[in-house]
RNA sequence: GGCCCCUUCGUCUAGUGGUCCAGGACAUCAGGUUCUCAUCCUGAAGAUCGCGGGUUCGAACCCCGCAGGGGUCACCA
C-alpha cells in the first residue's frame, strides 16, 4: 500500500455569486480548507456562475472578502490564476460546450423536445400521484437533432449505486435516483451539476465537500463519472448548520447573518474558525479552544459528525473573548483597529494601548470597545454623573453633605499622590479607614465621578491612567442637584 | 409518497458491550476572590442516551421495528 503524495491533496470552494456568504455555507468551505492544508494541499476558489439571472452583484467581492477575513487563502482561484485557469465558469463555456457535444455526438446526450410547461404537468401529475418524478419515464424515443435551442440531456443507465462517503459511511441508493438530468440548458449555459464534474476532474481535485443537501445527487454525479469516462473523487457530505430554531438549515432568507457582519462587530477570525470548525467536528478530547494551527494539526475527516448542529451565538460569543483574552497585547491592539470611539482620534498609541489592556479581559468583541472606553478620552457629563449615582444602591443613600465630605478628602488625598498604582492604592486605603466608611462606599463614589458610569476597570489602575491632572480635574465636578 | 441522512443535558459534544444510575464545554443559578463589571476558582441544577422489541451474564454502544426531524425528487446551486 503506497500512501497518496500529500501533493495529490486539492480541495475547493465552488460558490455561486448569488449573495453574501453566511456561516452554514463557510462551515463548509473550513473544512476543505483544513484538509487541504494538513495534507499540504491545494485550496482552490471557483466561482460557479452559470445561472446568469440568480448572480449578486458585489457577491464574488464578497466571497473574496469573507475568505480573506477568515485567512481562508486560495492557491488558485480567479484573481490569481492557476495552472488550471479560468476558475470563473462563465469563461469555460467553451470547454463545457466541447465536452457536451462529444457526448451528443456519441449519442450520451439528446435534446430534451418537452417545453418547460409539458414538463411541468408531467411534474405535477407525479407529485399528485404521491410519486417521484423521473424524466427518464417519458424519455423521447426519437429525440430531435441538438440545435441548441433545446436543453441537452445525459442519458444515464438507472442503476443502483454504492459507494463510500468520507463522513456519511457507505451508502447505497437505487435506480430511482438516477435520472437524465440537463446538462446545458436552453439559453446555452451549462449547469452547475454537469461542470462542476468536469471542473474538479480537470483541477484534479481530490475531495469534494458538499452540505447535506447533495448527498441524494450524488448517485446522478456518479452515473455521469462514468458516462463520461472518468474517475470520481472523493465526497465528503457535510452535516447541515442549522439556525437558532434548530429545524432549518442557516439560510440567507431565513436571516443568517452574512460572515462578514461579525467582522463589523469585531470578532476574531481565529475565534470565529474555531467556532465553525467545531460544529460538527471535534477532536475527541475535552479542549474547546483551538488556534489556527491546532485546528490544522488535529482536524480528522473521520471525526466530522453525521448530525447537524445548530449556529450558536452564545458559545461564538464566549469562544470570541476566549480567544481575546489569549491575544499578546500588541496583537489585539493591532486587531482592534477603528473599533475606538470617536473620542479617541488623535490619542496616541501608548495611551490607547494601555487603556486596552484594562478592558482586555472584560471585551467580549470589538463593538463593545467604545462603551468600555469613552471616559478615558471625554470628560463624563455632570447628567452621566448624576445619573448612575442615582442607580447605585450605596451612593443613592448618601446625603450631600457627606458626598461632599468623601469627595473633598479624596481630592486632598490625591493631590499628595504621584498617581503610580501603587500610591494610589496605598493612599485610597488609607482614606477608607480614616474616613470610616467602607471601600465600596467611597471607591463607587469615586469611580462615577471619573468616569460617569458604575462599571469601569478597576479603580487604581483606571485613575493611573488618566493622570493626575485629569483625574483631579474630574473630581472637582459640581454636581448639581 | 419514493429514496437518503439524522436522533446523548436548552446548545456544542465525549462515548464503538462492563471502568457510564453517562463525562466535558457554553448558557443558567449559587458561592468564593474583589472597589463595580469582567476574569479566575468552587459548586448546583440539567440527558429515564427518540420509542418499542431482541441478542447478551451485561447495551447509549450490536440487530429488528416504529416514531420524529431534515434533505431530495428544478432549464438553482
Amino acid at each position: 500500500m503506497t500512501t497518496p503524495k500529500s501533493s495529490s491533496i486539492r480541495t475547493r470552494f465552488a460558490p455561486s455569486p448569488t449573495g453574501a456568504l453566511h456561516g452554514g455555507t463557510i462551515r463548509t468551505t473550513v473544512f476543505a480548507w483544513l484538509i487541504a492544508k494538513q495534507g499540504q494541499g491545494k485550496f482552490l476558489l471557483r466561482i460557479e456562475d452559470t445561472d446568469q439571472k440568480r448572480e449578486v452583484a458585489g457577491a464574488v467581492q464578497n466571497i473574496m472578502d469573507s475568505l480573506r477575513w477568515l485567512g481562508l487563502g486560495w492557491d488558485e482561484g480567479p484573481d490569481k490564476g492557476g495552472e488550471y485557469a479560468p476558475y470563473t465558469q462563465s469563461e469555460r463555456l467553451d470547454i463545457y460546450k466541447q465536452w457536451a457535444q462529444k457526448l451528443y455526438e456519441s449519442g450520451k446526450a439528446y435534446a430534451d423536445p418537452y417545453s418547460t410547461e409539458e414538463l411541468q404537468t408531467l411534474r405535477e401529475t407525479a407529485q399528485a400521484a404521491k410519486k417521484p418524478f423521473l424524466y427518464r419515464d417519458y424519455r423521447p424515443e426519437n429525440p430531435p437533432a441538438w440545435d441548441g435551442s433545446q436543453p441537452l440531456r445525459i442519458r444515464l443507465e438507472p442503476k443502483s449505486y454504492t459507494w463510500h462517503d468520507g463522513v456519511m459511511g457507505d451508502i447505497t441508493m437505487g435506480p430511482e435516483m438516477i435520472d437524465d438530468f440537463i446538462i446545458i440548458k436552453s439559453d446555452g449555459f451549462p449547469t452547475y451539476n454537469f461542470c462542476h464534474i468536469i471542473d474538479d476532474y480537470l483541477m484534479k481535485i481530490s475531495h469534494v465537500t458538499r452540505s447535506q443537501e447533495f448527498l441524494s445527487s450524488i448517485p446522478k454525479f456518479l452515473a455521469a463519472h462514468e458516462v463520461m469516462g472518468i474517475p470520481s473523487p472523493i465526497n465528503l457530505t457535510v452535516p447541515p448548520v442549522l439556525d437558532e430554531t434548530g429545524k432549518r438549515k442557516l439560510s440567507k432568507r431565513l436571516g443568517a447573518k452574512p460572515i462578514l457582519a461579525y467582522r463589523e462587530l469585531g470578532y476574531l477570525p481565529s475565534a470565529m474558525l474555531n467556532f465553525l470548525a467545531t460544529i460538527g467536528w471535534n477532536d475527541g478530547t475535552e479542549q474547546e479552544i483551538f488556534s489556527i494551527d491546532e485546528l490544522i494539526e488535529k482536524f480528522k475527516i473521520e471525526r466530522i459528525q453525521k448530525s447537524g448542529g445548530i449556529f450558536d451565538e452564545q458559545r461564538l460569543l464566549w469562544l470570541n473573548g476566549a480567544h481575546i483574552r489569549r491575544l499578546p497585547l500588541d496583537e489585539l491592539y493591532a486587531h482592534v483597529g477603528d473599533f475606538w470611539p470617536a473620542e479617541a482620534n488623535g490619542a496616541n498609541d501608548d495611551y490607547k494601548k494601555q487603556v486596552l489592556s484594562l478592558v482586555h479581559e472584560r471585551l467580549k468583541f470589538f463593538a463593545e470597545l467604545p462603551d468600555l472606553t469613552r471616559f478615558f478620552f471625554a470628560e463624563p457629563t455632570v447628567q452621566n454623573i448624576v445619573e448612575n449615582i442615582g442607580a447605585n444602591k450605596q451612593l443613592r443613600k448618601l446625603d450631600v453633605a457627606e458626598r461632599d465630605r468623601l469627595m473633598s478628602a479624596t481630592q486632598t488625598t490625591l493631590a499628595d499622590s504621584d498617581f503610580s498604582q501603587a500610591d494610589l492604592e496605598l493612599k485610597l486605603r488609607a482614606l477608607v479607614d480614616a474616613l470610616e466608611v467602607k471601600p465600596g462606599v467611597l471607591f463607587s463614589l469615586i469611580r462615577v465621578v471619573i468616569t460617569g458610569s458604575n462599571v469601569a476597570p478597576g479603580l487604581f489602575e483606571t485613575l493611573a491612567t488618566l493622570g493626575k491632572e485629569t483625574s483631579l480635574k474630574r473630581l472637582s465636578v459640581t454636581l448639581a442637584e
